[in-house]
DNA sequence: AACCAGGTTATAA
DNA sequence: TTATAACCTGGT
């Protein structure tokens, strides 16, 4: 028998912070939903367990410094967004009632590489392989966490930069296994700069990471969104099309302004609900 | 057994 | 410049 010795830390949740809604909105693959409805994943090397109740976050197995220095960061707790809500339901009553189905989803601030590499992966593909092959990769070729040796982190681009594709085999990625080690001998050799896409012009941004095999216009805005938080940027997959052309036809998604990320994700379910 | 899945590439008009 | 097939793989 056990006891569970981890130093619990709670901090106040912020209105407008859905937990679940935010990890399982198709932005990150890597969360594990446990059987007490915590989450437990890995970001910069640190694992973590998390779990919401009415008016707090308890983070378990991490420490009081990654609470203050990286959490609060990644799940970007410090952003109102219920200011955000407000300003995206003034554009139009369509976008009001969509924001109803889905209030609680932040966008998170994901590493750069791996959000990369996930959307890569996610490419004429569906969630649950998508899932299953990003967790191959990083127990194949990630390695443990510090604070948590069953766990481990996303892979470098340094050691995906030398795979060859038959190393990739057993993972499952099938045809975008020369896609991730392009964009990992890309990003060793300096040929791109994601510390400096992140900052770069946005056009400027989405032409750069397109210099990558297997990244397109899609792709490119994911990982600008999720791996370096350009929050106005949109991606755009097949449902995003047909609900843009069926609820704000006509328009253009720059009518969301800088926050046109998050109404990405409200339209999002807002359709897959309504619509199916 | 064919078809599909939160796209991209290579080829051809 | 725009259009269309092919693409690994695992599931239905």
């Amino acid at each position: 028998m056990s006891i569970n010795l981890a130093k619990v830390i709670k901090i106040k949740k912020p209105k407008y912070f859905n937990l679940k809604a935010t990890l399982n909105c198709g932005q990150c693959f890597r969360w594990k939903e446990e059987n007490d409805d915590s989450y437990s994943g890995v970001v910069k090397g640190e694992f973590l367990n998390v779990a919401t109740y009415d008016d707090i976050i308890v983070f378990k197995n991490t420490s009081e410094k990654a609470v203050e220095e990286l959490w609060v960061d990644y799940f970007d707790l410090n952003t109102n967004y219920e200011k955000i809500a407000q300003d995206l339901s003034k554009i139009s009553p369509k976008m009001s009632s969509a924001i109803k189905y889905a209030p609680g989803i932040r966008i998170l601030k994901q590493e750069a590489f791996e959000a990369l590499c996930s959307f890569i992966i996610s490419q004429n593909n569906n969630i649950p392989r998508i899932t299953k092959i990003i967790s191959l990769l990083c127990e194949k070729y990630g390695k443990v966490c510090k604070n948590n040796k069953n766990y481990h982190q996303f892979p470098t681009s340094e050691v995906i930069a030398n795979l060859k594709p038959e190393d990739l085999r057993g993972v499952g990625c099938g045809f975008r296994d020369v896609y991730l080690i392009d964009a990992a001998k890309k990003v060793e050799n300096k040929e791109i700069d994601l510390k400096a896409i992140k900052e770069m012009p946005i056009n400027e941004a989405r032409l750069e990471l397109q210099k990558i095999k297997g990244v397109g216009p899609k792709v490119a805005e994911c990982v600008l969104l999720y791996g370096m938080h350009r929050m106005e940027c949109f991606p755009v997959d097949v449902w995003i099309k047909r609900a843009m052309e069926d609820l704000f036809p006509n328009e253009k998604y720059e009518i969301f302004g800088k926050n046109a990320g998050i109404a990405q994700q409200y339209i999002y379910h807002y359709y897959r609900s309504v619509k199916r």
